[in-house]
DNA sequence: AACTCGGGGCA
DNA sequence: TGCCCAGAGTT
């Protein structure tokens, strides 16, 4: 798919969904990181569940590292992955601390070098916490570019990220970024996305044979 | 490239 | 109930 093409798609993409913006609960660029540390193979609902209460309990990185770790583990017991977490954010704590003034690090190396933090969280923080132009590929982003056709099926998640960069003004590629997010979570779904309703279908190969496929499955069985 | 971690969401 | 998942780290 051509950057043009592209372009047509995330403007109505943009109409679907015009407030699109993840909804992580956070107030600065800590609580933000460890939002999306905690957010890795589970909902965000979930997190900010868990969030909610978890930064009046702990506002500060030293404030993780006053509780043994089995009690931050219980404080987040009800994300998935609880025991990595809880260890990687006393570990990232500490590092933030002794490396980094007690602040989250504006550097992409710099924070990609803190536990539980990857190249998805690190783009995710300097996007959103400091304004500087990023496409975090997650799950959603990875599968909506693929089912389009704006990388190839197996193209790693770093290839997807520059393809989508080069195809995308550098300006609009954080509010790109969150779009698919939304589009891919609640309509270009994993399982059973809503081709039938969905105003891009001319433009998706894999939705045009999916729904083809289902049609013909349906016509079948009647 | 394949495996592990793990509770939640959903069928 | 049993499957899959808004990743990252290790081998």
């Amino acid at each position: 798919m051509n950057a043009a093409t592209l372009r047509l798609v995330l403007d109505q993409i943009a109409g679907m969904f015009p407030d699109a913006r993840c909804e992580l609960n956070h107030r600065n660029p800590f609580e933000l990181t460890i939002a999306v540390l905690l957010s890795a193979q589970c909902t965000d609902e979930t997190v900010n569940k868990v969030t909610a209460t978890l930064f009046e309990k702990y506002r500060e990185p030293q404030d993780y590292l006053n509780v043994p770790l089995e009690e931050l583990e219980n404080d987040i017991r009800r994300i998935g992955l609880f025991r990595n977490k809880a260890s990687n954010i006393q570990k990232l704590c500490r590092l933030v601390i002794d490396k980094h003034g007690g602040e989250i690090p504006r550097k992409h190396e710099e924070l990609t070098e803190l536990p539980g933090v990857g190249r998805k969280t690190a783009n995710v923080v300097v996007s959103n916490a400091f304004d500087v132009p990023a496409i975090a590929v997650d799950t959603h982003v990875e599968r909506v570019s693929k089912r389009f056709g704006v990388c190839k099926p197996d193209d790693s998640v770093l290839e997807v990220e520059k393809k989508l960069m080069k195809k995308v003004p550098r300006d609009e590629w954080t509010i790109t970024h969150h779009r698919l997010i939304f589009f891919g979570r609640y309509h270009c779904k994993a399982q059973n996305p809503r081709c039938d309703v969905c105003p891009v279908l001319e433009h998706c190969k894999e939705g045009k044979s999916r729904l083809k496929a289902g049609l013909k499955k349906r016509s079948v069985t009647k």
